[in-house]
DNA sequence: TTGCCCGCTGGCACTGGGTGCCACTAGGTT
DNA sequence: AACCTAGTGGCACCCAGTGCCAGCGGGCAA
């Protein structure tokens, strides 16, 4: 059984609270865990029972957003152009409602700009593109270690992450729009740069 | 004076050989900085201040590396199209020779498997990218803070990356080759995937 | 009810990366 | 000879992360 019940997931949703209010307020590395996990009312030592690292603290449940893009790409249309599929994907499993907006800006602009954070989230993007390069491995048939599944993940990853950053650059902007203008770009060649 | 005279440089090249001798027989984690200094011959505290973390002792002088794709790029031709500028200095700024390829495997290998440098990458990434996105803002009169020249160095950089993990995977590859075929895909749109 | 087991928690001690501070030394200056 | 300076090493410290063990509470069988 993954899936916490009450008991086990208030106390997280607290941290992640408190983790993302500290590091905001103050800065990632200025934080101490302990002082993350006194401000939750847990001990350091459960803090990092919850959390493998102090970076994991800001991402929340990433496993399950992993698990959820996975389940978009499986369940595509088969014959459904892959960049597009990916890309649609991507919008779909980062379709918050207005309500957790906040948050995301808050998480997204943590991860995008403490240094710390920042080397983290590469570990976390190698799962996404895992999953990338697996899906168009299915869609081409190639192997999945190949150039072509690799490169189409590492670049759709690096579309997601700029359209993220545009999309915290203005805070009235929409993140589905960002997400489709930085795809738009990559599927047909950057026609903007005029060559 | 930031360049290195002889007494300098020659401690800076036995740590380094050191450290990716010993990262790549005992693994990067496994190996304490207390280790790499003694290998070297020096203390601790002197590799500490060689190297501002365990993991840049991997890199060399990046930031020369940085510089050159810089120049590289300040000095192409005005109207020559954009990503096939940025290829062609990504191709050139890593065009080693015969002598330097298995110290730059064994370097590249290490970065991209070993998940501590995976992550560090990531901060020594965004250099580049910033000078990606400089030379894109000043060939198309935008700024390099904007949605196109930030996609362009992202996207860059992942088919650079990619192209750098193709070439590790084979032992006969040639990695200007690998290069080319990874933007080649990327400036057309990935015609490969058959949409 | 009693005794047992089990999952969660917290405390403690330890390793290792990274840093500030200070003392020492070697080489060059006046 | 007194002096300055750059580089070095030792020391103490902070903090992230981990292994180990003790305690605690809740379910469950006898």
């Amino acid at each position: 059984m993954t899936s916490a019940n009450a008991a086990t997931q208030a106390p997280r949703a607290r941290v992640e609270r408190a983790a993302l209010e500290l590091f905001t307020s103050r800065g990632f590395d200025a934080v101490t865990a302990d002082e993350v996990a006194d401000a939750a009312g847990i001990s350091r030592r459960t803090f990092f029972r919850y959390y493998p690292t102090k970076a994991d603290a800001v991402w929340g449940d990433f496993a399950a957003h992993v698990a959820r893009l996975d389940a978009l790409l499986r369940s595509a249309v088969p014959g459904a152009p892959v960049l597009g599929t990916v890309c649609t994907a991507y919008a779909d499993v980062n379709d918050y409602g207005p309500a957790d907006l906040p948050v995301l800006r808050q998480r997204m602009r943590l991860i995008l700009t403490e240094p710390a954070l920042q080397a983290h989230s590469q570990l976390r993007y190698a799962e996404i593109d895992r999953v990338v390069a697996e899906h168009v491995a299915r869609s081409t048939g190639e192997d999945p270690s190949g150039l072509l599944p690799r490169l189409v993940a590492a670049s759709t990853r690096a579309a997601a992450t700029t359209a993220f950053a545009a999309w915290l650059a203005d805070d009235r902007a929409d993140l589905g729009v960002q997400l489709h203008r930085a795809f738009d770009e990559l599927a047909t060649g950057f026609p903007s740069l005029g060559d």
